[in-house]
DNA sequence: CGTTTGATGCTCT
DNA sequence: GAGCATCAAACGG
C-alpha cells in the first residue's frame, strides 16, 4: 500500500520551525489505513511565540504532544464536535506544529464518502481541517502517533508530485489572535482548498 | 451565489 | 463561565 503511494520521509524534515516545514508539506500524501489524500493547504503555528497557537501559554495536558519530538501527530478536539490534526515540528521541547487544513482525495474515496454523509460532492470530503479528519477516520486516539514510521497506520509519504506554481500565501483562518501572520499556504487553483483567500486576501503567490 | 446562526462539549481561567 | 485552529443548514438576494 505504501509503496504504491510514495516513499517514506526522514524525521529531519520536521526538525525545523513549522513556518519552514509548512510550505514544504504541500503535495505530500497523508495516509490513514486504506485512505489517502494529497496535502493542498496547511497552516503553521509557532508555539509559545505565537498568540494564535494552543501552546502560547505554555504546556498543558492537551498540548503535551506539541511539546514533544517532531514527526508525530498533535490531534485536538474543538467546538464540542470536531477533531483536527497537526504534524509536530522543531526539536523536542519546542511547540511548533503544522495544521493540515485540506487534502485532495486519492484513495479510499468510497470509505471517505461513507464517513462523511454530509458531503454533497467529493470536493466537500477533505476541504477543511475537521472534514479531513472525519474522512480519514482520525480522532483523539491518534494523538501522538508517529507519522514518520507509520507504525499506527498514519503516515506521510512523498511521491514526487510538486505544484506547478508557487504556493498561495494568506493569513490564517478562524483565529481571534495572531490574525496578521501570513502563515497559511495553499496549492494554487486546487478545488479542495477550504477557502481561496484569507482575511487580508492573498498576500503572495 | 453570499452571509448568518445553531450545534455541542472540552479546556483553561 | 468564556471561548474555541469548525461545519452544515438555513436563510436572503
Amino acid at each position: 500500500m505504501r509503496d504504491e503511494l510514495g516513499s517514506p520521509i526522514g524525521r529531519d524534515r520536521f526538525r525545523r520551525p513549522s513556518i519552514e516545514v509548512a510550505p514544504d508539506m504541500l503535495g505530500l500524501v497523508l495516509v490513514s489505513g486504506d485512505r489517502a489524500g494529497r496535502i493542498v493547504e496547511v497552516e503553521a503555528y509557532m508555539g509559545e511565540l505565537d498568540p494564535g497557537s494552543h501552546a502560547y501559554r505554555g504546556p498543558t495536558p492537551r498540548t503535551a504532544t506539541m511539546f514533544g519530538p517532531p514527526g508525530h501527530l498533535y490531534v485536538y478536539f474543538t467546538y464540542g464536535m470536531h477533531w483536527c490534526a497537526n504534524v509536530v515540528c522543531d526539536e523536542d521541547g519546542r511547540a511548533s506544529a503544522v495544521l493540515v487544513r485540506a487534502l485532495a482525495p486519492l484513495t479510499g474515496v468510497e470509505a471517505m464518502r461513507a464517513d462523511r454523509p454530509a458531503a454533497r460532492s467529493d470536493r466537500d470530503l477533505c476541504s477543511g481541517p475537521a472534514k479531513l479528519c472525519q474522512a480519514l477516520g482520525i480522532d483523539g486516539s491518534f494523538d501522538g502517533v508517529d507519522v514518520v514510521s507509520g507504525s499506527d497506520g498514519v503516515m506521510l509519504l512523498d511521491d514526487g508530485w510538486v505544484p506547478e506554481a508557487p504556493p498561495v500565501v494568506t493569513t490564517r483562518i478562524g483565529l481571534s489572535a495572531g490574525v496578521d501572520a501570513p502563515w497559511r499556504w495553499c496549492v494554487p487553483g486546487d478545488p479542495n482548498v477550504s477557502r481561496p483567500s484569507g482575511r487580508g486576501g492573498i498576500i503572495a503567490r
